[in-house]
DNA sequence: TAGTGGTCTAGACCACCGT
DNA sequence: CGGTGGTCTAGACCACTAA
């Protein structure tokens, strides 16, 4: 990384694709995260290094470094230094599952059951979101989440196989933790934002077996498509949530 | 409004009760809001003249005011001003509807109609999530909201009844326009945030019949509960979405 | 104690809006 | 054109962490 050309006013005179030297300065650093120069979990250089290393003052880093940190990227702590947020952290572990039990606070030992995981060919809807062509492979994985060994999540996960080289029934068997971790550390893909889907469908005879509900009973349905950077969809998830005990919680700000 | 004794290291120092004085300018603006000092829609005073007021610097009042802006009580108009937000506004209308429909992204022409609205006292659980007493007076409104004449939402509304005086099925049905905007302009009410907790239930055979639904069908059913000032719950909302032709959007980050 | 992020200031200039 | 918010700077000091 080099020092920037700085013609803020030129630059938004003549140009429709002006940018404030922040912002610039945030691209640089998101392409630094997405090349992998810091890795999840690792400290990023001081504020004062970086704004030497851009040219800049260490307030126009700042505002940059602030963005980043508001779109889950980094993490500062005060005191020690700024980090490459990882989904490892306990804090990021409920961030894509808005589940909560209906009593208290705590959502109970929670556990996953993976049921299948195979290479296929996409389907014409799966392909779409993923944008794929229709019959690219694809991996699908079924598992089953419990809390306090009560089924509530049947998920169906649907990933480009070109990413997710090597990834088998045994290995995600072989990992506890989330999803989102394993596919961080082992495949280099971080899942940066979800766009959700939500609708009250009734159990099919097969997926109420699973998650122990009755034939017809209602759950709600969560279609999620997850993104990287350059907001590229990576992941399509269906999931079946029985809201007996559990809710599907929602913060409106 | 008068000027803000300035310790922010002392105060830190002993007082586990120190906030930074951007902080307590937001406070203060806060104060301003919820006394009507400014009205939604208004514009307030400038940057530069609430930090002579306050006697700080435009950087720390700027500071305040981008806090607010991102909670949505203020709106930034660059060239005009710093406006305070109004539920009036097109882009308040679905901040808290998050319901799309399937297909294209127009929500097309929504209408509402009101099923009945009486004073009642309330129940246990209603009491409970508006820190009323148990019996005390509240206003229930059911209504219906509909896309395209086709019902989609039915809703069971709880108000506490002091501070919904006046409000009946007449003047509801009189007014067109988002509730909130009703709350707000005739009652001085602000809805700030609110939390919602989702699940899939059964329609009723009362229910089905509102929305058009066969009984025993799968709805998703949202339970709000919304926020005015303070935190203080002003609202408990209890819909039904048919979620047939449209979907329950979240965005998540 | 040294180094980090967090706060606050004062001043400059730019971009945008209405008159 | 004057006034508003938006950006950028340079420098000071505070709060927190770890060695």
């Amino acid at each position: 990384m080099s020092r920037l050309a700085r013609l803020p006013g030129a630059v938004a005179a003549d140009s429709p694709t002006f940018s404030p030297l922040y912002r610039q300065i945030k691209v640089l650093l998101t392409r630094g995260l997405q090349a992998g120069e810091w890795k999840p979990g690792e400290l990023i250089p001081s504020e004062t290094e970086l704004a030497a290393r851009f040219g800049v003052s260490q307030g126009t880093v700042r505002k940059a470094i602030d963005e980043l940190a508001a779109d889950h990227l980094l993490v500062r702590r005060q005191g020690r230094g700024t980090f490459v947020a990882t989904h490892q952290e306990a804090r990021a572990q409920f961030r894509f599952l808005r589940l909560r039990p209906d009593h208290g606070g705590d959502p109970g030992a929670m556990s996953s059951r993976v049921l299948a995981c195979r290479r296929t060919r996409a389907p014409v809807d799966i392909a779409r979101a993923l944008q794929l062509r229709t019959g690219e492979t694809v991996v699908q994985v079924r598992r089953l989440l419990s809390f306090d060994a009560r089924p509530v999540v049947l998920d169906e996960i649907w990933l480009p196989g070109a990413l997710f080289r090597g990834l088998t029934a045994d290995r995600l068997a072989a990992y506890t933790g989330p999803l989102y971790a394993l596919f961080e550390s082992e495949f280099g893909i971080r899942m940066i934002r979800a766009a959700e889907r939500l609708r009250a469908v009734a159990a099919t005879r097969a997926t109420a077996a699973d998650l122990g509900v009755a034939p017809g009973e209602p759950v709600l349905q969560v279609e999620r498509v997850t993104y990287t950077y350059e907001d590229r969809p990576v992941e399509v998830r269906r999931g079946l949530y029985a809201t007996g005990r559990h809710h599907y919680f929602n913060e409106l700000i």
